[in-house]
DNA sequence: CTCACTGAGTTCGATCGTCGAACCCAATGA
DNA sequence: TCATTGGGTTCGACGATCGAACTCAGTGAG
């Protein structure tokens, strides 16, 4: 049986879980934010088969989230390279890591890999907030709904 | 060959993965959110097979996310409730919920789940920032690391 | 007492996705 | 000429996912 699809669900959390949900996806992607670009930096950091990484970087394309550019005429080589909107994919991450590293580590084994800011070198622990409010968001206080009921 | 595991690497962002790096399970937790509880709930919202839920919230509740419940004794019943752990997960969702509004929908159809305020009623725009500054979180600006360099 | 029904799964066989290894090809450099 | 490198494709084995069918305990109707 095929995969059940999700890209045409009316949830944005579904269809953002079709274009991702997979294990090499997004682990694709925390490497192109590390600034790799070329198909064997990615095939050597990840080790992954380079049928997958392949069809992964593919689908990345296809999406609009990478885009394959020639940066070198003779011989022909590509690199891809984050656009506009698989840079904005970046609070998913963020978020991934900032749960990853406060729920998924036992204490004494601090995680290794770190985010910083580049100016300060301070740590940066990424949080969700309201745009609007600058409130944290709380599940609790937040209603998923088609449109507003009163 | 088996999935390759990343249960135990050292980046916060894999291990995220390794645990929700599939489809069915973010969309599980999401229905978590909603308030559903029991299994039949679960699978009549997402109409996904019987041995694959089983397996998502045996997993879900194995690292910790949800419990297992017994909420009523005759005849046994039992309900999948969110942890601490597994309300913190919320971020996630909520930034793939954001990129997954902003650009996996066309012009025109618009995405007809919202997230609301419960109490003012008013759109929730989570936005990911530094938890220390406030200041919304640019991947430019930050630097990913084992330790602080300088 | 029997039958149908419900909640909560498990089992089964078919199909799809993932994996590493091997292969391919063009361009380069020794 | 031959090996090497970048960037893939092909192959076959195996693991994951699917829907359908089965299980089993309790319950309520007749």
């Amino acid at each position: 049986m095929r995969r059940t699809r999700f890209d045409d669900a009316p949830c944005p959390i579904a269809r953002t879980v079709d274009l991702i949900g997979d294990w090499w996806t997004p682990i694709v992607l925390r490497e192109a934010f590390r600034g790799r670009r070329r198909f064997d930096e990615f095939q050597q950091a990840l080790s992954l088969s380079r049928s997958v990484l392949t069809q992964r970087l593919a689908r990345l394309v296809d999406e609009g989230l990478l885009v394959r550019r020639l940066y070198e005429e003779r011989p022909p080589r590509h690199e891809y390279v984050l656009t506009e909107k698989g840079r904005a994919f970046y609070p998913v991450l963020a978020a991934m890591w900032r749960w990853g590293s406060d729920w998924l580590w036992e204490e004494g084994s601090e995680p290794p890999v770190e985010l910083y800011d580049r100016e300060s070198g301070r740590p940066v622990r990424p949080r969700l907030v309201d745009e609007n409010t600058g409130k944290p968001i709380d599940v609790r206080e937040v209603r998923v709904g088609a449109r507003r009921e009163a």
